[in-house]
Order: C-alpha cells, then sequence, then structure tokens
DNA sequence: AGTGGATGGTAAAGTGGCTTGACCATACAT
DNA sequence: ATGTATGGTCAAGCCACTTTACCATCCACT
C-alpha cells in the first residue's frame, strides 16, 4: 500500500498515517469521534492530524455546531491519496485474485470475514 | 498470544519479545545470524536479548568456536515460554477450526501458505 | 608472517509514535 | 447558577528502534 502511495507522488506519507484514512476515512470526523473509533488517544490522533495538516492533506475547521470542536475536511490532496488507497486495494486483491483463482479467492474472503466477525 | 502467556505466569514478556521466540525459535543461534533471520538490526535485537537475559529468558554465552561471538541459550523459564507460545498456537488453532468447520478451516491455511509463497 | 578487509558485537545519541498528566474552554443537566 | 461532561491541546516522558561510531577477532591473500 504505501509502495504504491510513493509511487504515484504521495510519498510523504508514512505507515501511521494510514490508520487516518481506514474506512471510511476521516472527511467531516470530529477529533474525538475519530480517535475513539480508530481506537487511538484524541492525543496520539491529534499528533497526526497535525502532521497530515501540516502536509496539505487536511484541515481543521471550526465546527458549526459546537464552539469547542473542529471538524476534519479532506482537501483535494488528501481526497487524491485516499481514492488511490482504494486502488491499491483493488489491484492488491485483483492480483491475489488471478493467483488464488476466482472462486478459490472469495472463499479466502469469506472464511476471513467470519473469523473478524464478533470477535 | 500474549494475554495467554500473561495469564500463565509470564506477564514480564511484552509484544516486540514475541519476534525473538518466532519459529524456530533463538536457542543456540548466534545475534547476528538471528537478527539476519527476524529481519531486525543487530543492535534491536540485542537490546531484546538484554531485556530477555535479565527477564531470566535466555543468557548469552561465548561461543567455543569463535572468540568474537556469542550463543544465545534458553534457560528453563525461556524454554516453557516458548512450550506456552506452541501451545497458545494450537489452542487458537483449535477455536478457528471449531468455529470454520476442520474441512474450511484446512482450506483457509492453504490458501493463505500460497499467498505467503515466494512474496 | 603480516596486512587489510570482513565479521561479530556493543555503546551512545537521536528519532518518532505514542502514553500519561495536566489543563482550559465550552456544553449541558440539574 | 453551578457542577460535571465533553472537545481539544500542551508538555513531559516512554520505549522500540535507527544511525553512527567503535573495538576485537577472523580470515583470505600476498
Amino acid at each position: 500500500m504505501l509502495e504504491r502511495l510513493h509511487a504515484r507522488g504521495f510519498d510523504d506519507l508514512d505507515v501511521p498515517h494510514l490508520t487516518v484514512f481506514l474506512f471510511p476515512g476521516p472527511h467531516g470526523a470530529r477529533p474525538t469521534e475519530l480517535a475513539a473509533r480508530l481506537r487511538v488517544s484524541k492525543q496520539s490522533l491529534n499528533y497526526l492530524l497535525g502532521q497530515l495538516e501540516r502536509l496539505g492533506y487536511l484541515e481543521r475547521r471550526p465546527d458549526p455546531d459546537d464552539v469547542r470542536s473542529k471538524r476534519v475536511m479532506l482537501t483535494r490532496r488528501g481526497v487524491a491519496a485516499g481514492r488511490v488507497m482504494r486502488q491499491a486495494v483493488g489491484e492488491i486483491e485483483r492480483e491475489w485474485r488471478a493467483r488464488l483463482g476466482a472462486q478459490r479467492f472469495d472463499q479466502l474472503r469469506q472464511l476471513l470475514r467470519e473469523l473478524v466477525e464478533q470477535v
């Protein structure tokens, strides 16, 4: 994933940043809410948001509904990075599908899904 | 894995220590050789070995064949920890087998094995 | 036999993501 | 109006790890 991002111009991203983009992504979320969803501390997330803001992937804008709060807004670059990540997932899935065969790949997905369910 | 180790008295182990025990374990190996196998730097491995030695899981003894070199020797406690790790793997596999059914569990294993082959 | 590069190991400083602790401002329930 | 909850941030410290720099020994080659 990171290799593909770097190859396509997003070479200032690093592994920890990827968590922020985990489905469905940070756009529109409030930092505290996002931290809870990603199971990291508010401070840790804030640190990553600071980096991503400095790198131009997102902005922290005031929340119109709550003066204390912020809203994460992806920039054009941030949206582009998210798109590349989803493309990369698609590519890797196609590779694996080619290696295992379509039917067996679907089996793999299904088996993993069952294992992940209600851990 | 870590939960089970902690529950069985090895509660001074932490995630990074587990790499050192990766199959087939550190017993008899030289630090540099082990570092290469685990794909970590010599210094990083040495740091972990230092901790594990201090905690009583292993000792670094002089290598009879090379004065420069050392040999990692698991203590009784180290061997016991390794045994618990293998037991834990067995238990988790049995759980998953029960959840998926024996045949489908074997399929999962086989599919994952194919994906891991020659990455 | 001597020499120079390779190898095994370690110390020390620095890096970076993260946690803990403390704090301020605003919201909201009573 | 007041006390507690919530959203956010700063600062210090932690810890696994990297980088840099060494020293000692081994070994191939002349």
